[in-house]
DNA sequence: TAGATTGTTAATCGATTAACAATC
DNA sequence: TAGATTGTTAATCGATTAACAATC
């Protein structure tokens, strides 16, 4: 049941990006913005900041702009920042704790409410105001805070079963880091893959076309 | 210089993903595949992958298909990837902490040479092979070692000045995890940015469509 | 009112898909 | 040779940019 109809996903893509500059401008008191303005901090065209905007509603005002403060209320219902979806986190290895700790799920739309491994030793151990649960406990755990999201910081063999397990009981929306391409069968399931590794060859790629050979 | 005039970004950010799914179809001892046949598993159209591979060349053949191991071959070509680019870490917080640790840089066509902090308890501490150095010392370490890529896992305000350090020192890439937008001024300098925050905001936003409001 | 800037329609550009002749 | 599948051109689709009337 989309709020928004129609809407493309290279626009959604580009909403946390406007929201981040809003924000930075309104740190710095500014609380009026034109869309040319801002296109030049963004490196956009005016153009299409207008448009995509207007694939939500007319926020701006002819003949003075945006108001800084009021877009980003805007912008910030369109994502859902507010909605506090529940998180698990599956595997607290360097990653998975990583993004336990340096993450600020409360203004991204998350509160995280668990932490799952399945090695003994880490079992138990303090992050944050969690600690890690045993990944057995997941059925257990999911029946009482039924949790809406999972983010997966496991191997990719892991991965597709931990999904298989995950929805059944609930989970509506993977981020998903393990090297693995969530193609999901099941409809109704949001997915947001975090490959690394492709990020990295792709920089190496362009470092190769900087470098003659 | 690029090797490959007018190839599209969107190209070349397929091009890991082959590689992957490529790369997986070789462990189950698949040697030949046909556009047709990897269009289904990695949900593609035959025509665009073949679109994809021939703007690098005819890697193909007809009636046949393509040969796995040698496809393989040509894209890690494409992408530099045995090109050993020396890199460094700059940030070795919690997640330059788990990239240091958890990343394949060598599979992925880099080498990381050092790691820095200006911390002082982090100064000092082993990270795999490497020690963490004080960020002051990054001068002399570039005279030394002239690393080709820095990989930013620091605030966004130091971001910018570490960029600026950096780039009279020969580095000519960044991987930019900072929550700071690195439109470099610079000319031939590789910039990709990892925003971490904007892949969950954007997840909270396909979240919300799933939930009627 | 005059100036500025939006919202929106139309034009352009680029990327994806379809089709098919070439060829292994 | 017949069948299969590529490489490549043409058609379609979608996203970005330009233009301008509406309006604050």
């Amino acid at each position: 049941m989309p709020r928004y109809e129609g809407v493309s996903p290279s626009v959604v893509r580009r909403l946390p990006r406007y929201y981040r500059f809003l924000r930075e401008l309104l740190a710095k008191d500014v609380h009026r913005i034109s869309s040319r303005e801002l296109s030049q901090l963004m490196n956009l065209t005016a153009s299409q900041i207008r448009q995509d905007l207007n694939c939500f509603g007319g926020f701006g005002q002819q003949g003075y702009g945006y108001n800084v403060d009021a877009l980003i209320g805007e912008i910030s219902g369109i994502l859902g920042l507010e909605r506090g979806y529940r998180a698990i986190l599956i595997g607290a290895g360097n990653l998975g704790l990583a993004i336990a700790r340096h993450m600020s799920f409360e203004t991204k739309g998350f509160n995280l409410v668990g932490i799952f491994d399945k090695k003994r030793e880490l079992i138990g151990q303090p992050v944050r105001h969690l600690v890690i649960s045993d990944v057995n406990r997941l059925e257990n755990f999911c029946g009482v805070f039924s949790p809406q999201v999972a983010i997966l910081c496991i191997p990719p063999a892991a991965a597709k079963e931990i999904c298989e397990r995950l929805i059944p009981l609930g989970v509506r929306g993977f981020w998903n880091f393990s090297h693995y391409d969530l193609t999901l069968d099941y409809k109704d399931v949001a997915v947001e893959n975090v490959h690394l590794g492709d990020s990295l060859m792709t920089l190496c790629y362009h470092m190769s076309e900087l470098t003659e050979d």
